[in-house]
DNA sequence: TATCAGTCCACAGACTTGGTAGGGTATTTT
DNA sequence: AAAATACCCTACCAAGTCTGTGGACTGATA
């Protein structure tokens, strides 16, 4: 399951895509459409822009806003950076990959449909961009 | 991500699949020739009892066994009972389901989403069962 | 009745989730 | 230069989940 952070990125980044190239966005006028605690907002947001998904700038008519367009930023990043990893197994996963503890079997039918699982997934959230969550 | 209780609960599955019809097998030789921690072992299988996946006997020659076919027994099932929703948001999951809180839009795109990524996921473990676990 | 083996209940430490509080720092406008 | 604006950062916290452990009890069998 997507965490209630996650979530909040994917409501902050339809905003934010909705609003592309005009200019930035105060945080607190996120938090108020998108009914997201402020504060917490603001460490998503910072999180974002350190994953090069968001600029911001300061002081007055400052904000947060998109540093590519919409249609660049895939779903799988967002859920990778936020949610963690997409795979079900860390044995099958290909960002956060770690290798079975205890999995003596040579084969194994788990990690073998776990693959199959992760790569049905991938196919539908690398092909899906901010573009696409806009109605 | 599946816990570490469902890997340990597919591998239990996955020994009992393989002595099936083999008469009750030990909680103890499960823990050791799968290396799980026996009492953690012992909460999993009274779960699976309890779903009427396994079925127990006790005393002497007694133990836990499948209660149905390997191949009855389908890998969404545990998943849903052991590791909770399939689903990656509630609103979109069909047997752990919650209305959207504060989703006033009235489609929602990331919902959409959403929704193919559980039907890809589905179209996989539901259609697996414990026999196809087997190497 | 002795023994074996599953059943049940309580708890505990570490970690994660979903926040809150408060101040610091950089930028822009006046 | 000062003040306002708005992002940046650190620390903390309550509640819940995860991963177990320990001990007592109940039922079945020989």
């Amino acid at each position: 399951m997507l965490s209630m952070k996650s979530q909040y990125a994917f409501k902050a980044l339809t905003y934010l895509s909705e609003k592309f190239n005009e200019g930035p966005v105060l945080i607190s006028e996120i938090a108020t459409k998108k009914k997201i605690p402020i504060k917490f907002l603001e460490s998503i947001l910072l999180e974002l822009k350190k994953a090069d998904i968001l600029d911001s700038k300061k002081g007055k008519g400052g904000g947060y806003f998109l540093k590519q367009r919409p249609e660049k930023v895939k779903v799988s990043t967002v859920i990778r950076l936020i949610n963690g990893p997409i795979a079900m197994l860390p044995c099958v996963s290909l960002y956060f990959y770690e290798r079975c503890k205890n999995c003596n079997e040579k084969h194994c039918g788990l990690h073998d449909m776990m693959i199959q699982v992760r790569d049905a997934t991938l196919n539908v959230v690398e092909n899906r961009t901010l573009k696409d969550l806009l109605v």
